[in-house]
RNA sequence: GCGCCAAUAGCUCAGCUGGAUAGAGCAUCGCCCUUCUAAGGCGAGGGUCCGGGGUUCGAAUCCCUGUUGGCGUACCA
């Protein structure tokens, strides 16, 4: 049960009983915990059309609901508050409904069908850590939805099909012009093996895009053989083939280690396959206009203040560009799987893009403009505010990253008190280093761009993955020894303490977090929630001796809550993608 | 040039429909382990919420304007 929703219909009815609208009596979470838990504020809203002074609203209200039991206060405070705290009682049986239930009593939201666009790995090049953001966040949101009931169908949507195929395959015929890819004559069987490992893969692309910057030479062949490609030219397919085939392999170790992955390992090359279609249409609705040889699409309208150029759907070589693509995989979705909604998890820099792209789409009659959202993301600064680099000002690749910080979270693991095996110390520094990867980045608004700073990510206090993972540890440690002792979890009384109270009080928040957190696509929603907790939990433990308490009854309800914080921070790290180490 | 976005404690960041005394973490200073994992907890100091107008009973939050910074601005993705 989402506690302000239950709250705010109790007062909600209230307001109408006492003859004022429903919607005033919203309840949110007080800014004065010294004074109450809850408060609402519809009181001090109502006192213009209702010529009344707020406080005697507010006392209407209250002397409304003073009999209820839940509560054991409701009352106002100048100039109209309306203060209400729940009663422990009131409170316990919640935490316990809760702890009875195996979802922790958040139902599920709609059925919808919703397609996560996300990863936008580029099939010529490693990942880097600039695919880190939209990698985490966008499996976040994924697990998020699909734990409130959505069908998420997540696609990588692998950049397979744009000038950088051909940059790469006119760099390979360079280098190896024998290859009977290149051999227009070649009728024969194209080689099983590819011509090329991964390694030389991460190496020719950037080595290409070089060559076509100083010779415009290369970079004509370059479009050509992009455009050749797009066409079907079977040698440049098989090559091509190989490229995707080894590349994808690599993108899969990366993003696993990451605990990323997806449904539908599709791609530009797929999409594609509708693009005649989608220009098609596009065509029949009188959409398509001529200027400076290529093929464009009108997209701003009138009431527009940002200038919004028209979109290019076919480049004047003929060839696809990303903006074609992306309104053909429109398409595809629709035709494939009929979604509800789309969510793009991309940088923020291609916020231009998809409003142009899902204006086409709109114009179209693919989908309307509410079905399909870009959620933004910002950049990844190093320390000096500057998009993040390695020391020799090179872009990190996601694997050497991924690799630095499990060994720093190793040098901290040795450092623990606890005895751990050789396979634990390694376990729990991969989970160590991507824990801390990932909160420092979810942590901070998905839309702004933040400071990367590993060493604060991986401190051992703070705000930090690993803070959230010990905690998590010491309740399991807690809870093991004491059902070794034969002492297990039970019913949760009323609490008996100020903090015990507040930490049940960040329990209820569970369900309110996690719909608010779809709603707005924010991770860091859920981030927060998870420090609360594990702040109330820890100040809890260092209150109270548990497992010595004497009071038999005082103790397994103190197990009972500690169980149910236990299986409230599981669930939200696993929506997090985070895991937690055996020991720590 | 035009447009979009941002600016909150020394640093890194939260701040949900406009509401009470703007919150965390780090850093600084001072405490708490013979007892369940101290990678923990408690306390103290630290603010012109970028400046200026406005709307409102009430503004970090909404509107206008200025400053600073980031980004985007058709044939890369």
């Amino acid at each position: 049960m989402n506690i302000k929703e239950a709250l705010t219909q109790i007062v909600s009815s209230a307001f109408s009983q006492c003859g004022y609208e429903a919607r005033l009596g919203g309840v949110a979470e007080s800014a004065r915990p010294d004074l109450c838990q809850y408060q609402c504020n519809g009181a001090l809203a109502a006192a213009k059309q209702a010529k009344k002074k707020p406080i005697i609203i507010a006392e209407e209200i209250t002397s409304c609901l003073e009999n209820d039991d839940r509560f054991s206060k409701i009352e106002t405070a100048p100039p109209g508050f309306i203060n209400i705290t729940l009663s422990d009682k009131y409170l316990a049986g919640l935490l316990n409904t809760m702890s009875g239930d195996s979802r922790l009593g958040i139902r599920k939201a709609e059925v919808k069908t919703v397609v996560v666009d996300y990863g936008g790995p580029n099939v010529a090049k490693p990942l880097h850590v600039g695919h880190l953001r939209s990698a985490i966040i966008g499996q976040s949101l994924c697990n998020l939805a699909r734990f409130l009931g959505y069908n998420v169908i997540s696609d990588v949507h692998l950049g397979d099909w744009g000038l950088q195929m051909g940059l790469v395959i006119s760099e390979v015929e360079l280098r190896q012009p024998n290859l009977p890819y290149f051999n227009a004559e070649y009728n024969g069987e194209y080689p099983k093996e590819p011509p090329i490992t991964e390694e030389e893969l991460s190496e020719i692309y950037p080595a290409a895009a070089s060559r076509a910057k100083t010779y415009s030479e290369f970079a004509a062949r370059a479009s050509r053989a992009t455009v050749e490609l797009q066409d079907g030219l079977p040698g440049y397919r098989k090559l091509w083939e190989h490229i995707r085939e080894i590349s994808i392999s690599s993108l899969k170790r990366d993003y696993s280690r990451l605990g990323v992955s997806f449904d539908k390992w599709l791609g530009e090359s797929d999409a594609g396959k509708y693009v005649p279609k989608v220009l098609g249409l596009l065509d029949e609705k009188g959409l398509l206009a001529d200027s400076d040889g290529a093929k464009v699409v009108e997209v701003a309208l009138a009431e527009d203040r940002e200038p919004m150029p028209p979109m290019i759907v076919v480049k004047s070589d003929g060839g696809d560009n990303y903006a074609i693509t992306d309104l053909a995989s429109l398409l595809q979705r629709r035709s494939d799987w009929n979604p509800d909604e789309c969510w793009y998890i991309v940088d923020n820099r291609q916020t231009l893009h998809f409003k142009q792209v899902f204006r086409a789409a709109c114009l179209a009659g693919l989908f309307t403009q509410s079905q399909c959202t870009h959620y933004g993301f910002g950049t990844m600064n190093g320390k000096d505010g500057k998009p993040y680099k390695t020391r020799d000002g090179g872009v990190m690749r996601l694997s050497e990253l991924i690799a630095s910080v499990t060994a720093s979270a190793r040098a901290k693991v040795e450092l623990s008190s606890v005895e751990m095996s050789e396979q634990e110390m390694a376990d729990a520094a991969r989970q160590i280093g991507v824990a801390a990867l990932k909160v420092g980045d979810m942590i901070n608004h998905r839309s702004k761009d933040y400071i990367f700073d590993i060493e604060r990510f991986l401190a051992t206090d703070g705000r930090t993955g690993p803070y959230l993972q010990y905690t998590t540890v010491r309740i399991r440690s807690v809870l093991k020894k004491a059902e070794a002792s034969g002492f297990i979890p039970g019913e949760i009384l009323a609490p008996q303490s100020q903090t015990e109270r507040a930490l049940g009080l960040a329990l209820l928040t569970l369900p309110d977090t996690l719909s608010r957190a779809l709603n707005e696509k924010a991770p860091n929603i859920i981030c927060e929630a998870m420090f609360s907790i594990a702040g109330e939990l820890n100040r809890f433990y260092f209150e109270n001796k548990i497992i010595s308490c004497p009071d038999s009854s005082i103790r397994s309800s103190w197990l009972g809550l500690l169980d149910l914080t236990r299986k409230a921070l599981e669930l939200l790290l696993g929506i997090i993608g985070i895991e937690v180490p055996r020991s720590m």
